[in-house]
RNA sequence: GUGAGUGUAGCUCAGUCGGUUAGAGCACCAGGUUGUGGCCCUGGUGGCCGGGGGUUCGAGUCCCCUCACUCACCCCA
């Protein structure tokens, strides 16, 4: 073989384009009812956009960006994720000048150079939502009761929610500083990967799956009882709003955003069935990055669903899509005919096939068949001499001869279009 | 970046102790007597056995290197 796509960059063929688009549209439903506007953003930006506010330390913008020079010397990054991005317009073009709250949603693909597994590819695809203009708890409710809504309506079973509160730019340094006064003296006993996490992000070793890391972090206390007055009724409304809504939730207090743009409410949905990357959705609310990128004063809130990861969740059986009609002619005549009502038939918007060279009748009906055709229609010279044609539906197999005409044929073969 | 596993047809896989022209099922294409699909039957297309080197009279099979893929760590959607 000669050419491959790159490595983790994948081709998303037919049938599964068929589930993306049904995701997609059902998102945008969704999205529509809790007014959510489309936006449309570039796939690359200026470096700077991303290093400022993932942050310079993260694995993202240390090792796994996909950055170059343009031929005017510029650093160039295809994004990572989509919040910067969303951010960067929302300031150039100032959208907080519209209603407010302002609520968008974005799809498309996101970039990664990082070793592909189970769950995790260089460009992969998100599909996120950002709510900006209020710091009231009810809005992160109402996102994060979105996303639920979302993927219960896509059919997810077997996954959960986890919400946690991180604190703000003044709690949560205190609580960082907390916890590397406890694990100071015992830190030799941890492992390799929770020392470096120690310098880094310290958050992070309340996350460790080493068993022996699990154990010697218990007398760390939890986030939870160590948020500012602000942040705690932040979270307890949200809380409590979430059980206004029925929305079913358990609090992770080791659950930590990767980005360093996050303040107070964290959340992730994991999948149950996924393997070791098991979030399918998360996201968390920003409280000053659109200062940061030159704008007012307005926190934001929002997630990002993975689609692939959801697409390993949903059930597969979208594989009956087959053409509304396949038109079978016999002669010369009847050849033309056909080709002419394909043409015809297609312009009313059905999805018509034909064969493309003289073949048995047999043989374009086994072609009908294969590619799942719903009705057959046979056009010989017999029903040619008498201005008609045979309907065939090919699920009950029975046929009707009726005349040949457009919208007399549309008219038998609709109600089995309908009840597709 | 680190570790482990796997590479034979488009897909799923056989291939004996190293033996002659590499197989099956599915899929695809063409047929199975005047114009009716699915099941069945016949035939066909499709392989540098991931690549390179070595051992051997002889390598899909044994050895070395390399590449690719997969899973996991890290991290994340």
């Amino acid at each position: 073989m000669k050419y491959k796509a790159l490595k983790g960059i994948c081709d998303i063929l037919p049938p599964e384009t068929y589930i993306w688009q049904h995701i997609e549209s059902v998102a945008k439903e969704v999205f529509k009812t809790y007014g959510c506007k489309e936006i449309r953003l570039p796939i690359i930006e200026s470096s700077e956009i991303f290093i400022r506010s993932i942050g310079e330390t993260t694995d993202i913008v240390e090792k796994e960006m996909y950055t170059f020079q343009d031929k005017a010397g510029r650093s160039v990054t295809m994004r990572p994720e989509g919040t910067a991005p969303f951010v960067r317009a929302f300031v150039e073009h100032s959208l907080h000048n519209e209603p407010s709250p302002q609520k968008y949603y974005y799809m498309g693909p996101m970039f990664r150079y990082e070793r592909p597994q189970a769950g995790r590819q260089r460009q992969f695809h998100q599909i996120g939502i950002e709510a900006l203009g209020t710091d009231d708890p009810k809005i992160d409710a109402e996102v994060i009761s979105m996303l639920m809504a979302l993927l219960k309506r896509i059919g997810l079973k077997d996954i959960e929610l986890e919400v946690n509160s991180i604190g703000c730019g003044i709690c949560r340094p205190e609580y960082k500083t907390v916890v590397k006064d406890f694990l100071r003296e015992n830190l030799e006993f941890f492992c390799e990967d929770c020392k470096r996490r120690y310098e880094i992000n310290p958050l992070r070793i309340l996350d460790c799956k080493v068993e022996g890391c699990i154990g010697r972090r218990q007398a760390v206390p939890s986030i939870v009882n160590l948020l500012c007055d602000d942040c705690k009724d932040h979270f307890e409304e949200l809380q409590h709003y979430l059980q206004l809504l029925n929305v079913s939730y358990r609090i992770n207090p080791n659950l930590v955003r990767g980005l360093d743009y996050y303040t107070r409410t964290a959340f992730e949905v994991k999948g149950k069935s996924l393997g070791a990357q098991n979030a399918v959705a998360a996201g968390g609310r920003y409280g000053s990055l659109v200062e940061e990128f030159g704008g007012p004063a307005v926190s934001g809130i929002g997630f990002a669903i993975g689609v692939e990861r959801l697409l390993s969740l949903v059930s597969e059986g979208h594989n009956d899509y087959g053409p509304d009609i396949f038109l079978c002619f016999l002669g010369d005549e009847a050849e033309k005919k056909s080709f002419m009502l394909t043409n015809e038939l297609r312009a009313e918007g059905l999805w018509v096939e034909t064969a493309y060279d003289k073949s048995s009748l047999r043989s374009q009906m086994r072609r009908a068949d294969r590619i799942k055709a719903k009705n057959v229609i046979v056009m010989g010279e017999e029903e040619l001499k008498k201005k008609k044609v045979i309907v065939k539906n090919m699920a009950g197999k029975e046929e009707v001869e009726t005349v040949l005409e457009g919208a007399e044929i549309i008219k038998v073969v609709q109600k089995d279009i309908l009840s597709v």
